[in-house]
DNA sequence: TGTACATCAGTGAACGCGCGTTCACTGATGTAC
DNA sequence: TGTACATCAGTGAACGCGCGTTCACTGATGTAC
């Protein structure tokens, strides 16, 4: 194996193992050396592929970017903005669904980063806006179909989004079964027809 | 002053430094000897009064439980269980909106030290559980009247609070202009809005 | 193709920083007579 | 009311644990001739 090879192996490693980790116990849980352990090298190897768990989690942070983009490019082939329709509704609500179940791991730890770092902090609420971005459009169709939102389009994005997060995060937690039990599917169900009612005032 | 009186008053001032702290900088991100040096004691008086952080935090989390129920039963002169009723829900919601105004510090505390700590996740999903518990028979007006519930009343009753906490959380945080800028009283009545509308698919 | 040297990924023991926690000491309050 | 001793809240320097980080070393891969 070249050396190159070798080193881009080690990383993916490191950063396989991290996830696991971070999935397991968190990322404020998970020190250095466990990562190293569970990656199976030595502590030293951690320090020739990142300057420290800051690092570390910035580089899974940016794959995460780079697998979204490629979903967004592969999947979006002209979705429907219209949330007079709960089909768009519930379009937007799965892909946000689905991305967060994939990355969870990566989302806790950023989360967890957040709590601590200013900087994650800061990247944190980007990455909200982002989202968000996407979306704003969007409302107009309800305005101009003569409904009305439930406040500020700022605001009503805020908490579409929240919902769904929140939800995501208290089924992940566990503890409550009316949320447990829930397929994935039906989750999405529910959540689509809370925010449709939510945002448009029409019933669905 | 008496011995007992002294004790107190120092207990009184750590517990208040801590608060102050951790609403500026989290509760993570505080140190034992953040707190006394910030209360005006020296580092081992801490240990006269709790064995650690994590007992202060439970502390702090007491005298709030006993600050809720105080303010419960002060204005809990039977409200309104009818769902059907906005005006019903608003009474929650904005119940929930000034308790966590109140106690942002303290809240805020627990949420970080549940993500290190699996005792105070515990306690997080148990105080949710409270919460939700008062409001869980409300959600019956709303079938009884013939309306449709977005799902089962668990994942209802999550979507609701959810969405008034991360709505909260996030305003908190700043960085959203939407948000920052609302009156209590406005972001009160677009959360009633939102979550009204949600829960029984009525317009309002 | 072979040899000699350079480079580099990985190793793991050792170091040292930060911070929680202890403890001998001080001075003030409480108690006994 | 006064004296002598006990108790206790508070002090802060010192200790030590946990863990991040370093670094001299190893052995394998790459390079030069």
């Amino acid at each position: 194996m070249g050396r190159k090879e070798q080193a881009a192996e080690t990383e993916v490693a490191l950063k396989e193992a991290a996830k696991r980790l971070f999935a397991e116990r968190g990322y404020l849980n998970t020190k250095i050396t466990d990562i190293t352990t569970s990656a199976g090298r030595a502590a030293g190897s951690f320090y020739n592929h990142f300057a420290g768990k800051e690092e570390l989690l910035e580089a899974l942070l940016a794959d995460l970017s780079a697998a979204a983009d490629e979903t967004v490019s592969a999947t979006d082939t002209e979705h429907n903005p219209d949330f007079t329709d709960p089909a768009a509704v519930r379009w937007h609500i799965r892909g946000y669904w689905l991305f967060y179940r994939e990355n969870a791991a990566v989302m806790l730890a950023l989360r967890q980063a957040a709590m601590v770092n200013e900087e994650f902090g800061r990247k944190l609420v980007r990455f909200g806006a982002t989202e968000q971005a996407d979306v704003a459009g969007h409302l107009d169709y309800i305005s101009r179909a003569g409904l009305r939102l439930p406040g500020e389009p700022g605001a009503a994005l805020t908490m579409m989004y929240g919902v769904v997060e929140q939800f995501m995060q208290q089924r992940m937690l566990g503890g409550n079964p009316a949320l447990t039990e829930l397929s994935d599917e039906a989750a999405i169900e529910t959540l689509t027809r809370f925010v449709y009612r939510g945002l448009t005032g029409r019933d669905y």
